[in-house]
Order: C-alpha cells, then sequence, then structure tokens
DNA sequence: ACGAATCGTAAGCAATGACTTACGGTAAGT
DNA sequence: ACTTACCGTAAGTCATTGCTTACGATTCGT
C-alpha cells in the first residue's frame, strides 16, 4: 500500500501549506519556507516526508533544490479515495432500500 | 474547511481498517471491534473521531449503535484531491514546455 | 581562493495522540 | 425485578512527532 504514507504525510496542517505553495509549480525550500511560521529547517523535514510518500519530485538545480508536486502520488490517494466512495454510495444504496422495506412492513401491520 | 478533519480521521491505520471493514454496510460497534487487535473502548474512541469528521453515521437501533460510511464526507476529500490533482498536471505541464525550451536553447549553442 | 548563500541532518524538547483499565448508563432477556 | 449485553467516557501511561538550535556540506558570486 502506497496510499497509506501519502495520507498520513497529508494529515499535518503544516504540510498542506507547503503543498499549497507548489500548486503554481515548483519552488526552491527557501520559497517555500517564507514567511511560513516555521523554520526552513523544520519545512525541509516536511518536504522529506512528502517526497519519501511520493507526493514530491525534487530536482537539483544548481545551489538550490526545486520541489514539485507528483501528480502519480495524488492520483495514487485518489484511488483510493474513489473506491472508499463507490463503496459507501452501494452500502448508502442498500441500507436505504432495506429501510423503505421496513417502513412498507411498518405499514401492513 | 471541513476535509481537514476527514484527512486527519483517516490518517490512522486502526481507524482506516475500521472504515473498511464497514465498506459493506452498517454494522454495531462489537462486530467492528471484532478480531482487532485493540480493545473495544479504542474502536469506540476511533468511532468517534470518524463521526466527528463527518466519515461516519450513526444509527441507534436499540441496544446498539450502527456505525455507516457518510458518503458526504468522503466526497469533500475527493473534491479536495481533485483540484489538487488539476493544479499537479497543470503545473506539471507547464514544466515540461519550460524543459523543452531550455533544450531547444541548447542545441542552439 | 574566499566569503556568502542554499540546504540537509543531528540532537534535544515539548506536545499531541493512541491505548488500556475501570466505571456508569441504557436496553434486552428471563 | 434482576441479570446480562452493549456501549460511551474518564483517567493515566507511553510512544510518536513536529519544532528549534546547531552544525556540516555543496554551490554561487567576486
Amino acid at each position: 500500500m502506497d496510499y497509506e504514507d501519502a495520507i498520513t504525510a497529508l494529515a499535518d496542517p503544516t504540510r498542506r501549506i507547503i503543498i499549497d505553495r507548489l500548486r503554481g509549480g515548483s519552488l526552491p525550500v527557501a520559497a517555500i519556507a517564507k514567511g511560513m511560521d516555521v523554520s526552513r529547517p523544520a519545512v525541509s523535514q516536511h518536504l522529506r516526508v512528502l517526497s519519501d510518500a511520493g507526493l514530491l519530485t525534487v530536482t537539483p538545480k544548481g545551489n538550490r533544490r526545486l520541489y514539485a508536486i507528483a501528480p502519480d502520488g495524488v492520483d495514487g490517494l485518489r484511488r483510493y479515495l474513489d473506491t472508499l466512495w463507490d463503496d459507501a454510495l452501494a452500502a448508502f444504496a442498500r441500507a436505504a432500500a432495506e429501510q423503505a422495506k421496513e417502513n412498507a412492513n411498518e405499514r401492513s401491520d
């Protein structure tokens, strides 16, 4: 299972902020950390977690390191949630049908 | 933001197991806890977290309480990931185009 | 070649959270 | 009515983890 690391990584608010900052495209670490309420090393640690989870790609560019969102990592989570969504809807429909049948029995009592 | 509670709730492995057990339909607490490697009160606490996050619905049924996956809660997370997916793909496409342009400049040097 | 900039890592600390045991409260069975 | 079953909550403990400061390594600029 790979989506598990992804969902664990995205559970942290600071990491979601980092992800949001990368929505527009790749950024170096200093640019990501700028204006955030945690130190730059903290951001580095979060970037490590996000990379290990497959949510970010790193491309060394001379002095700096550019981080970007990895579409594949996001897709893993999307697929997990899609199956969950399908099962939830199916179970919901069955429960609704069951409830309707019970109501019909009540009326016939 | 509501999806934040949902993703935090799903970050825990035990809670994901609980969710998986509810994929087939609603279950009482004892049935969920049966065979799991944590105590029943622990399951109760997890069910509380999942409910507060909007991922589960509770319907008291006489002596027992039936828990079921709430499609709406799952949908909130799906929408968040969809926007993330869209932005990631767009950024990826821009980066690819940029890279192609750089390569063209290199060949012309 | 030397100083400045960019970044990752190590060590230590404080806070969050997941678990257990113990308990109380409500509904079902006899 | 009394016992049993089902379930949530409280209190306390222990591991996890997110943060800071300090440091070392690599690259850019002059």
